[in-house]
RNA sequence: GCCCGCUUGGCGGAACAGGUAGACGCAACGGACUUAAAAUCCGUUGGAGCCAAAAGCUCCGUCCCGGUUCGACUCCGGGAGCGGGCACCA
């Protein structure tokens, strides 16, 4: 029994690959482009299941579309700056740099096993001053085009380890490395300006008919746009104003409290006089900004000696709270409280005895004796007790209270955004310096693009905690650029999603000495395909989506959108295993007896059988790409990934769907490497006469063609599997020795092969060689299907009786409509099914389906 | 709390301008080959029933209830379960 030889195969064709330089693109504007892109993976040490995901599919349609005749490009680097580096480096006392390079050198050379169709020729990795310099070019650029400001914020501070962290990294208030209470401080950051695009940031999604619906839900609540107003009052005693937003100005006759964060400078004003503010002030900053500590949290206050003046009623005071459940961060960092309509207000009303007035009464009830019990009124209805606004609906008495405000200069209508500034400075090593230089006498100078780049220094230290880069001895002590005098250069690096957001970019000239050259961009822009994860579906793809409108105004790129297409598939699960110490085992430690049940392959004790969940480290359940390809190579790797579950469902790796997949290349290699029948030579003419059995089989290639070229299309990769399977299966049926089968045997194989290639290319090389080809089988163009051979001339049609399906007929195609209901009357099941009724009605659908309705 | 998605055999999933539900595979069972095993090949496989058996046929069946229709996995209304995103958002 021959066996595929998938080491010798596999070795040879991707050296034949590389040889030819099949996947090496160059721009030509006389050809269509593609581009097609997979998220860059972070060089964490070795590629995961994720991975071979991501890039199988990206694989497929970067093979297909090549062999369509498109100018693909299919580029691969590395996202290779971040804190794992910085934590390898103090615990195995590494040098980030090397550990980076050692763990990029790895992974490519797990990557090149798989076969991927990429241009190797254009790999970059983010941590290399080839490519960090012409990010700090960008941001200079930005900086000039007003894009880039520096403010204090208020960010995660951890005191043990003296930095600044990302929420994430904030577990139940306290540091996730110290374990330390993190504390809200206030520090200089840089902030990117994204929020001069909300707008556009927004409107532009409903043009990005090939992202998924999801995304762009979860993009536009991110932005969370919501329209409402901004009221100014006037504070009693005092000639400043307090500013608040809302998007309930119709209610601003029930307000009867206004509140103020414990971050408003107002606050902090009014704490120097009253030591008890200050300490509830210092109290909410410690408090933890996790969901669970702010479930748990009560809505507390602190009455100020501050009056708010209502805008519209004469001599009435509203008293000012400081709130602990009043963000600084989201519009004005100020509210009223009007505790009719929002539960929130209204909980907080009851417990500091404040009044209720419901200014809003449902429809069809009576004004007079509306009243809030314990439930706030948030819908819609008819306005009362509101003075002019009595007798309104919500969004008229919106509207007018808009006008009224601008009337007064108290407010006027106004949008907010949930959308923030974004926060780029991180107070770490392993990043991109931000290329700034702090002068006593000239203020922030940036760095002069002819000192670009400004490097990382390779001597640090990561013995003390926080920032080396500011520990460095030297590094930091410069001379400023403007004034010769003693300066301090930015210690600060940037986000690494900083360095994700324009790599696709760079990708198009990934040599070039600035940053994209225009007439490369030009070209390759936008991405056509777009693959990754959906965790990246929020902040990566929308910083991508700023920074390419950034790089638009500072004159870089021509475009907006970055990806015209976006796909984000599903995660690989597994099986988990525990024994009886409750300990996590790895699957080679564990064999299966059955369904549900398996033993330690060494002691033999019952394992419990978990759930199938994401595959992590910590729970063992994973399973090394290496190994498989050790075992049964790319091509079976590849297979069983798209085989069975949709790409954007999650996939289970089991090993018994890696034996179906390896079982099926090996059916297939003996199918046409060792075929029962001598075939025709390539190229030989199609005989005169053909078998019904070859006829059929004929057929049968041309609707896969059709059907798989569809489904690639519309990312069915599992269904495209599942129809070049059938083919084959009919293929396997064809005796062979029949008028023309030989030929009807070639035509099907070479197909078989054509179509399967973008899957599993080096079985496809194989047996395009094996079959007598020459050529490489990765430039050959994509079979077509004819049309002619798409409808077939008789049709079997099925025939229901009152809908219940009773039998069937064979139709010639498009037969008039009185021989199919003759034929269907005269189906002995459906003339008994009618039991001798006369029909009522029949409907016969054209080539589909009759229904005698009796 | 707000927004969104999903629910089809033992399992992954096919089929949706409404038209033969279960393609393709996994698992399972039976058989062939073999001293035996592996590999391979052939067959069966939604449930219940009619029939000596087979061919065949009947009833039920796409989360639940209701509707539209000659006909509903598909469309509409209501509900349940599971999953995801955001969340003191004013």
């Amino acid at each position: 029994m021959t066996r595929y030889n998938f080491e010798a195969s596999e070795a040879k064709w991707q050296a034949a690959w590389e040889k030819a330089g099949a996947f090496a693109a160059e721009a030509d504007p006389s050809r269509p482009k593609y581009y097609v892109l997979e998220m860059f993976p972070y060089p964490s040490g070795r590629i995961h299941m994720g991975h071979v995901r991501n890039y199988t599919l990206g694989d497929v349609v970067a093979r297909y579309k090549r062999a369509q005749g498109f100018n693909v490009l299919h580029p691969m680097g590395w996202d290779a700056f971040g804190l794992p580096a910085e934590n390898a480096a103090r615990d195995q006392k590494v040098h980030p740099a090397h550990w980076t390079y050692d763990n990029i050198a790895t992974m490519r050379a797990e990557l090149k096993r798989m076969g991927l169709s990429l241009d190797w020729t254009r790999e970059l990795a983010t941590c290399h001053p080839g490519y960090y310099a012409h990010q700090q070019k960008l941001f200079l650029d930005f900086m000039r085009a007003g894009l880039v400001y520096r403010k204090e914020a208020f960010v995660n501070w951890d005191p043990v380890d003296q930095t600044v962290l990302a929420n994430e990294q904030v577990i139940d208030g306290r540091g996730w490395r110290s374990g330390a209470l993190v504390e809200k401080k206030k520090l200089a950051q840089w902030f990117l300006k994204i929020t001069a695009y909300s707008d556009e940031l927004l409107d532009a999604l409903k043009a990005l008919s090939r992202w998924p619906e999801k995304v762009r839900l979860m993009q536009e609540n991110w932005i969370g746009r919501s329209s409402g107003a901004e009221i100014r009052f006037r504070l009693k005693g005092r000639d400043d104003r307090l500013q608040v937003f809302t998007t309930r100005p119709d209610t601003i006759f029930g307000a009867t409290f206004c509140a103020i964060s414990p971050d408003h400078p107002l606050a902090d004003e009014l704490a120097e006089r009253d030591p008890t503010l200050a300490a509830f002030i210092a109290e909410c900053r410690h408090a933890g900004t996790s969901e669970a500590a702010l479930e748990a949290q009560e809505k507390r206050g602190h009455e100020t000696q501050l009056k708010a003046l209502h805008p519209f009623i004469a001599g009435k005071e509203l008293p000012v709270y400081v709130a602990n459940f009043v963000l600084i961060e989201y519009g004005a960092g100020a509210i009223f409280g009007c505790p009719g309509h929002d539960q929130r207000d209204l909980d907080f009303a009851r417990k500091y005895g404040l009044p209720v007035i419901p200014v809003v009464a449902p429809p069809g009830a009576d004004p007079e004796r509306f009243a809030i019990d314990d439930l706030a009124y948030t819908e819609d209805g008819t306005i009362i007790n509101s003075g002019f606004l009595d007798g309104l609906e919500v969004e008229a008495a919106k509207a007018e209270v808009g006008r009224r405000l601008a009337a007064a200069d108290l407010g006027r209508p106004a949008t907010v955004y949930r959308l923030r500034d974004w926060l780029v400075s991180r107070q770490r090593y392993w990043g991109c310096p931000i290329p700034a230089i702090h002068c006593q006498r000239c203020g922030i100078v940036p760095v002069p693009e002819e000192d670009l780049p400004v490097r990382l220094p390779d001597d640090v230290s990561f013995d003390k905690p926080g920032n080396p880069l500011d520990h460095h001895p030297t590094w930091k002590n410069v001379e400023c650029p403007t004034c010769r005098g003693k300066a301090r250069r930015e210690t600060d690096t940037f986000d690494t999603f900083v360095d994700s957001a324009w790599y696709f970019a760079r990708f198009c000239s990934p040599r070039a000495d600035i940053p994209v050259d225009r007439q490369a961009v030009d070209y390759w822009l936008p991405v056509d395909q777009y693959i990754g994860g959906v965790e990246h579906a929020i902040l990566h793809l929308l910083y991508s989506r700023f920074f390419t409108r950034a790089m638009r105004k500072t004159g870089h790129v021509g475009l907006d959108e970055p990806f015209a297409g976006m796909f984000t598939q599903g995660m690989v699960i597994h099986e988990s295993y525990k024994d009886a110490a409750g300990n996590w085992l790895y699957p080679e430690e564990v064999h299966k007896t059955g369904e549900g049940s398996a033993v330690h392959v060494e002691t033999g004790q019952a394992v419990d059988v978990g759930r199938r969940e994401v595959m992590s480290k910590s729970k063992k359940n994973v399973v090394a790409p290496a190994r498989i390809i050790d075992a049964y190579g790319a091509d079976t790797a590849r297979l069983f990934m798209l085989s069975d579950s949709p790409p954007e469902r999650d996939l289970e790796w089991t090993e018994a769907g890696v034996e179906g997949a390896w079982r099926y290349l090996n059916r297939l290699y003996r199918l046409v490497a060792e075929p029962k029948t001598k075939l025709p030579p390539p190229g030989a003419p199609k005989p005169n006469a053909l078998s019904p059995a070859g006829e059929a089989a004929w057929r049968l290639t041309h609707k896969t063609i059709a059907a798989v070229s569809e489904h690639l299309e519309n990312f069915r990769f599992n269904v495209a599997v599942a129809q070049i399977r059938a083919l084959t299966n009919a293929l396997e049926d064809v005796p062979g020795d029949g008028p023309g089968e030989g030929w009807v045997l070639r035509q099907g194989f070479e197909t078989a092969i054509k179509l399967i290639g973008p899957m599993t290319p080096h079985l496809a090389e194989e047996l395009w060689r094996a079959i007598g080809r020459t050529t490489l089988l990765a430039r050959e163009p994509w079979p077509k299907a004819e049309a002619a051979l798409l409808v077939d001339e008789q049709i079997t049609i099925a025939v229901q009786v009152n809908g219940k399906l009773r039998g069937t007929v064979s139709l010639p195609r498009d037969c008039p409509e009185n021989d199919a209901r003759e034929a269907a009357l005269a189906v002995p099941n459906v003339a008994a099914a009618m039991a001798g009724k006369t029909p009522r009605k029949v409907i016969v659908v054209a080539n589909r389906i009759i229904n005698v309705v009796v």
